[in-house]
DNA sequence: GTTGAGCGTT
């Protein structure tokens, strides 16, 4: 099959991109979340019922509705924690208009931009290099690429300090290939202060099995919030960390035994790295809620989503909800009732691909992408209807901190 | 086989 795209939007009336489907005319939802970072899957308007409709995913591999892609505009789905973020963010600053001496503070991470470090250079990447390929994201002000003193040699990895803060999330929340090498670009430590008693937005997944990729996990995660980093020590030892964007998409997740590639994973809480242990753990807890968790109302953040921006584009809180809102995002989960009501469903799924995270010193072409078996036919992990971790409650909740995307903790 | 790399000479 020649070179296809298909036209995807954040909304349905916005201008669409057009993202690239596989030779076998699927197309991956990690290349759909490159461009739309966090995006869980896609729908579309059916032509016929006028509806929207669900694109089938199952193991992170989008595939064609009946009669092919066409030339519809598919829109992007996001987990509903993200747009519950999107919608705090957005606001914000009327939450903090109508109620400014409120008890509730939204202490949001500072919107300054920081010197960000990229990990996984190749040798042979120059400062030049650096600001070309950030240059996309935002207009760049600094670059640098960290070399040995005496031999001048690349020490493969450097910082980059963006104008815009957008830019900088955009860049945090994906990975980047970088002449031939996939490299993450993190908040460099010195900048994680110790700061705020973050609930940890990292996972412990327990019980992996030798054949799951950091794709596959983060693929499969995907489905519930957006991943930000997914850690596989090497050689083997049966564990990984997964990181999202939210903590609360974290916490909601311990403690439950997912499948993933057919094998019951179990996911808990990650322990502080060892020579990163901030302060102590159990400070978290004192804070007069307990662990106890609120109620475990469960919208089922798993099957996922929602026409988000879409909706709430138009949909201005009053303040009667913006307090509501508030009450809600107390209570952790709270506001997903409210925000089910408002929302359509569509399919969500998980999956594979090539590309594994570490760096093996030799520098070769460690090129990412190796193609993939869309073969195997997968009833088996994820999802599709079955919807996913199903049945599980997401428990979790700790009262506090209103925090959500916190800011540093650098487990 | 259930707790992880790498982090900034000036």
């Amino acid at each position: 099959m020649a070179e296809v795209y298909i036209r995807v939007a954040e909304e349905e009336n916005e201008e669409p991109m057009e993202i690239p489907s596989e030779d076998d005319g699927t197309v991956l939802l990690s290349t759909v979340a490159a461009q739309f970072p966090g995006a869980c899957g896609l729908r579309f308007r059916s032509p016929v019922s006028q509806c929207m409709r669900g694109v089938r995913l199952v193991e992170g591999i989008l595939h064609a509705p009946e009669n092919g892609w066409g030339n519809v505009v598919y829109v992007v789905n996001y987990p509903k924690a993200l747009v519950l973020a999107d919608i705090y963010r957005d606001n914000k600053r009327k939450m903090e208009e109508i109620d400014a001496s409120s008890a509730v503070k939204m202490k949001r991470g500072d919107m300054k931009t920081s010197d960000l470090i990229v990990l996984g250079l190749p040798w042979k990447t120059s400062e030049q290099d650096l600001k070309d390929y950030f240059s996309t994201f935002g207009e760049v002000i600094m670059v640098q690429v960290k070399r040995d003193a005496k031999t001048g040699n690349s020490k493969g990895f450097g910082f980059v300090r963006f104008t815009e803060y957008e830019s900088q999330e955009k860049v945090i929340s994906q990975r980047h290939m970088i002449d031939g090498r996939w490299c993450d670009c993190k908040l460099p430590n010195s900048k994680q202060g110790p700061d705020e008693p973050l609930r940890s937005r990292k996972v412990f997944v327990g019980r992996c099995t030798e054949d799951m990729t950091t794709d596959d996990l983060r693929q499969f995660f995907m489905q519930y919030g957006e991943v930000t980093d997914v850690f596989i020590p090497k050689p083997f030892r049966a564990f990984a960390f997964v990181t999202f964007a939210d903590d609360q998409v974290a916490q909601g997740l311990c403690g439950e035994d997912l499948i993933i590639k057919g094998v019951s994973v179990h996911i808990s809480n990650a322990e502080p790295k060892h020579g990163n242990r901030q302060f102590d753990r159990t400070t978290r807890f004192g804070n007069g809620f307990g662990a106890q968790a609120f109620g475990s109302s469960r919208s089922g953040l798993g099957s996922s989503t929602n026409s988000s921006l879409a909706n709430f584009g138009s949909f201005s809180l009053n303040p009667a909800m913006m307090a509501a809102a508030q009450a809600a995002l107390q209570s952790s989960w709270g506001m997903m009732g409210m925000l089910a009501s408002q929302q359509q469903t569509s399919t969500s799924g998980s999956t594979s691909s090539g590309t594994s995270s570490s760096r093996d010193q030799s520098q070769s072409f460690g090129t990412g992408n190796s193609n993939y078996g869309t073969s195997s036919a997968s009833l088996g992990w994820g999802t599709g209807s079955n919807s996913t971790t199903s049945g599980s409650g997401f428990s979790s909740g700790f009262g506090s901190s209103m925090e959500s995307k916190s800011s540093g903790w650098g487990m």
